[in-house]
DNA sequence: TTACGGCTCGC
DNA sequence: GCGAGC
DNA sequence: GTAA
């Protein structure tokens, strides 16, 4: 069991946090009792308001039960008792504040997001995330990508280095990265990444599905330079051969209401071939995003068996009616029991 | 100097 | 066992 | 790349 918090976004209120119950003497909850509510629960003390417009019914009630287990107490309408207010989106939030027309409710306080002071620093930081994962460097990667964030949320245009000392993830180079972008408005590394043919072509080769920092260094080894040579290479795996032949395809993002459509039909076939069976679509759709780069699909049954061996089925219709149309991996694990 | 995610699939 | 994707 |  697993609590997954990702979809909602919290909106602290002003409303002071009532700390109650912390250092009692309550006792620990029993472990018997599953519904059982949690005195030091990680929610303790929060007067809670659930904004339930794009809220699939069956995950609010889940919420309100794990919100009460560990603690919160939940609240009806948007009071004064209330400190925080948990929503699908900012827009979700902001539709239910204009329906209660709380314009007099001092709160709740919205996320600051201050507009892109930084965006040189960020833009620069974020072509070197792409040029380091498709060099393999995948660390280095990452630091760059946890950086970004950071100097993201700053509400200042840096102007020196000693504006940005000391935050989390923004270490002697960074630093230094930074003072070049500031004074230069760019940054040498990056220039010479971007002019040197080999870190272009290994990027390009990259960017191919199946073809990671290895194989793209061996190709461009053997002399390969643009995708049209790649189509003449014989050692391609059969995921590299689809995934050239779909290059643009499988690059071109989904827009919502395609998603939205598929996700239809794919519960249709799904109930036709196992009446009962649960199907969803996750990632960045169930997310709310105007447009999705794959759809994510999470399939169930209630039985907590008939699973198995749908897989196959499943596919094999789809692929009958042309809906798939190739594979770049298989897997079996639905057949199993577990 | 060391860790930075762990797992499955294709080959 | 390596490379790759998630 | 950063941080421990």
């Amino acid at each position: 069991m697993y609590l997954n918090i990702s979809p909602f976004r919290l909106y602290k209120t002003l409303a002071p946090r009532q700390r109650s119950g912390r250092n009692s003497m309550a006792p620990k909850p029993t472990k018997n009792k599953t519904p059982s509510v949690d005195p030091n629960g990680i929610f303790t003390g929060m007067s809670v308001f659930l904004v339930e417009n794009g809220v699939q019914n069956r995950r609010l009630q889940i919420w309100k039960q794990k919100l009460v287990q560990m603690g919160a107490t939940i609240e009806e309408r948007l009071s004064k008792k209330v400190t925080h207010v948990f929503a699908m989106d900012l827009e979700a939030l902001l539709q239910q504040i204009d329906r209660e027309r709380l314009a007099r409710f001092k709160g709740p306080s919205l996320p600051y997001s201050p507009p892109d002071l930084n965006k040189n620093i960020t833009e620069i930081f974020g072509k070197l995330i792409n040029i380091y994962r498709a060099l393999g460097d995948d660390r280095r990667s990452f630091s760059y990508y946890k950086a970004i964030p950071v100097i993201e949320k700053l509400p200042f245009k840096i102007e020196s280095m000693e504006q940005v000392k000391g935050l989390p993830g923004i270490g002697k180079s960074m630093l230094d990265h930074i003072q070049e972008i500031i004074t230069t408005g760019k940054l040498s590394k990056l220039e010479h990444f971007e002019t040197d043919e080999k870190v272009r072509t290994i990027s390009l080769f990259g960017e191919v599905w199946g073809i990671g920092p290895a194989t793209a260094l061996k190709l461009y080894e053997k002399g390969h330079r643009t995708l049209d040579d790649l189509k003449n290479e014989d050692t391609l795996t059969n995921s590299q051969k689809i995934g050239l032949k779909y290059f643009d395809d499988i690059k071109t993002r989904i827009p919502r209401h395609e998603a939205q459509e598929m996700e239809l039909l794919l519960q249709k076939v799904g109930e036709d071939i196992l009446p009962g069976v649960i199907i969803l679509c996750g990632g960045s759709y169930r997310r709310g995003k105007a447009s999705c780069g794959d759809l994510d699909v999470v399939i169930t049954h209630p039985d907590g068996k008939s699973h198995i061996g749908f897989l196959s089925r499943y596919v094999k219709r789809l692929k009958d009616m042309k809906f798939l149309r190739e594979d770049l991996v298989f897997t079996n694990h639905s057949e199993e029991v577990t």
